[in-house]
RNA sequence: GCGCUUGUAGCUCAGCGGAUUAGAGCAUCUGACUACGGAUCAGAGGGUCGGGAGUUCGAAUCUCUCCAGGCGCGCCA
């Protein structure tokens, strides 16, 4: 439906230019053009889609807003592009333009869908039209950077959001056709390997020669151990320090010891993505260490260092600290090391950079919880004024707020600590599993354990993943395993449920393929009901929806979509025959149920989640 | 103190400057099984959109102010 937004967008636009050529001259004069508002009908009543335009000219027309409708609309009429769209447009209330497409139009959309794999997604590598055919350059790079959790620690819940929501996002822009590089900015460097190093030397020095001499569990609580020292103890701070020049410098006892904490966390971290069908380059903060030097050299000459109580600086424009001075972003500390600041800003500047020295990205997304704002701010701003991002880039944070248990506090364990990710994946999965040898006790079905675990995993992963993903991320996200596991509303279940009923019409005997292109080949497609239409309608959002999250990164639009289109594909298989229709109409009906499931198929994929053909 | 962010039905949340009645889901209540899985569907009740002011033809949406919660605030990441 998006190209045909796009024409009736120009024909608008056309007409209205047409009925009040002043008023478009008087707009181009103030770099502007006359917007003709058009967007999706409010109530099915009013039609498919509608044009507002006629509002905001009726001031400066000094007419009335019915009347210049009139005018916008009589010339429409005269623009046969139009009238072969929509029907005789009607206008209502104070001077809305009401647009219904024709229903020989929409079927026409169905059917190219059908044979569409991309589902009429548009990709940005392969735009089809003559337009662009001009000879055209490979798309640039988008960097999604999210995940991101600190070696010697295991991920816990605060990983989750960022692992989920950045995936998505990333499977939205590959869909799109974008090259998408899916980093994994991991903490491997920096202040806590001094102290966790030096730590371990005094107590499992084993840990620091040999692969896997403690495990990652233990790992942990040495890091506790480390940092509790740390805070206290003066003389353990000074080694720690020696400990993390030692490791820059490239002392081979240090690097070896580093490299093997970092395997052993990276083997751990896997374990989890593989659970979670997630895939990510690892691109840790140490990467970026031979740049900077750089970095800071880049920001003397471009004049924006301040050396301020020993520290280089750069100072914020607009943003004041509590004395009223600007806030600076620190780039060097006192004793000429880099902080994550520096870090960070080496990272936009070789994201941006041209290969061989940078990914040549144009556009580069966050994903980090929301208290990183401020930090964000400061750092895009002094890479902006530093000249590193080109013109016409982008570079997106894309916060998140927290997660939090049922009791509305930061979710914690019974004993107060943090919850590791793969106790709540487990939980969940266990959770699903009772549910269903629950129901197939009920239900006296009988299944092998094969289909239960497979069952119970890919719905228990799938509720924690949709849950998460459907609500307005930038809110904090209320974690709770009753709600998110619930067979009825707006969760992972329903949706599956969707999609298994329309495997259950392909088993007992509907060929959905056959159908689909029987019915797409010729002018087969044939509806009747208010149902099917609705169904029709909303199948055809898909690609408007897609377009949505692209731009504006929030999945919970798409998981609205998905579930809008469940339900109203329920009231279709609810209300209408399908296997039992009379032969002039099963095969629409069938083709029907095949897009259906192909868009829930595909949108859910674009979520991370996969289908089921029973449940 | 400053900054960011949130406040919408009993609960969890959508809501993209526009249409009498601000939408879902859960929960509550009432209906519907000789059609493809009832994990469904049809319907009902439930709201001064945190308070106040402003801009506009029109504000849940934009601006200001106040109240309440969350998060952050110079050498950790």
């Amino acid at each position: 439906m998006l190209t045909v937004l796009q024409a009736l967008e120009s024909q608008l636009h056309a007409a209205m230019e047409r009925a009040f050529p002043e008023a478009a001259a008087e707009a181009a004069a103030a770099g502007r053009r006359l917007d003709p508002q058009l967007g999706p009908a409010t109530k099915p009543e009013f039609g498919d889609v509608q044009a507002n335009g006629a509002l905001p000219l009726a001031k400066p027309l000094q007419q009335k807003p019915r009347a210049i409708a009139d005018a916008i609309v009589a010339q429409l009429q005269q623009d046969p592009a139009f009238t072969a769209l929509c029907l005789e447009p009607e206008i209502a209330g104070p001077g809305f333009i009401n647009l219904t497409i024709r229903p020989e139009r929409l079927t026409a959309e169905i059917a190219a869908r059908l044979g569409d794999p991309r589902l009429g997604v548009p990709s940005v590598a392969d735009p089809s039209g003559a337009a662009a055919a001009s000879a055209q350059e490979p798309p640039a790079p988008v960097i999604v950077d999210f995940s991101s959790p600190n070696i010697a620690k295991e991920m816990h819940v605060g990983h989750l959001r960022s692992t989920i929501i950045g995936d998505s996002l990333a499977r939205v822009l590959e869909l799109r056709g974008h090259p998408v590089l899916r980093l994994n900015h991991v903490g491997d460097w920096g202040t806590q390997f001094g102290m966790l190093i030096t730590h371990l030397k005094q107590v499992a020095p084993e840990a620091l020669t040999t692969a896997d001499a403690v495990d990652l569990g233990d790992l942990v609580a040495f890091y506790r151990q480390a940092k509790a020292r740390f805070d206290e103890d003066e003389a353990f701070q000074t080694t720690s320090r020696e400990e993390v020049v030692k490791l820059q410098s490239g002392d081979p006892v240090s690097l070896r010891a580093w490299g093997l904490l970092c395997d052993q966390s990276r083997r751990e971290f896997q374990a989890i993505y593989d659970r979670l069908d997630i895939r990510l380059s690892e691109r840790g903060e140490s990467f970026y260490n031979p740049f900077l030097p750089a970095v800071v050299a880049d920001l003397e000459s471009a004049g924006l260092l301040v050396t301020d109580d020993g520290a280089g600086c750069v100072f914020l424009e607009g943003v004041s600290g509590k004395d009223g001075k600007p806030l600076p972003v620190i780039v060097q500390k006192r004793d000429g090391g880099f902080n994550y600041a520096t870090t960070d800003l080496a990272a936009i500047r070789y994201r941006f950079g041209q290969s061989p020295a940078g990914d040549g990205a144009r556009r580069v997304i966050y994903v980090t919880d929301a208290g990183q704002a401020a930090h964000f701010a400061g750092v895009f701003q002094v890479a902006r004024r530093a000249g590193w991002i080109p013109d016409g880039a982008r570079l997106e944070h894309v916060p998140f707020g927290l997660v939090q248990g049922e009791d509305g506090k930061k979710l914690k364990t019974r004993a107060g600590d943090t919850v590791r990710l793969r106790d709540l994946l487990d939980e969940a999965v266990e959770r699903a599993e009772a549910d269903l040898r629950r129901r197939l006790e009920e239900e006296g079905r009988n299944e092998d354990e094969a289909f239960i675990q497979h069952v119970a995993t890919t719905v228990g992963l799938a509720a924690v993943k949709y849950a998460d993903l459907s609500t307005n991320r930038i809110t904090n996200y209320q974690f709770s395993f009753d709600r998110m596991l619930a067979l009825t509303g707006n969760t992972a279940p329903y949706l599956l449920y969707a999609v298994v009923r329309i495997a259950g019409i392909a088993r007992k005997g509907g060929e959905l393929d056959a159908a689909a292109s029987a019915a797409s080949s010729a002018d087969g497609l044939q509806f009747s009901e208010p149902q099917e239409w609705t169904l029709v309608r909303e199948l055809l959002k898909f690609d408007a929806v897609i377009a949505e999250v692209e731009e504006e990164l929030l999945p919970n639009r798409l998981c609205s979509y998905l579930f809008e289109l469940s339900q109203v594909f329920n009231r279709f298989y609810d209300q209408v025959p399908v296997l039992k229709a009379p032969p002039e109409l099963r095969a629409s009906r069938l083709a029907l149920c095949r897009l259906t499931a192909d868009t829930l198929r595909l949108g859910l994929g674009l979520l991370g989640i996969p289908t089921l053909e029973r449940m």
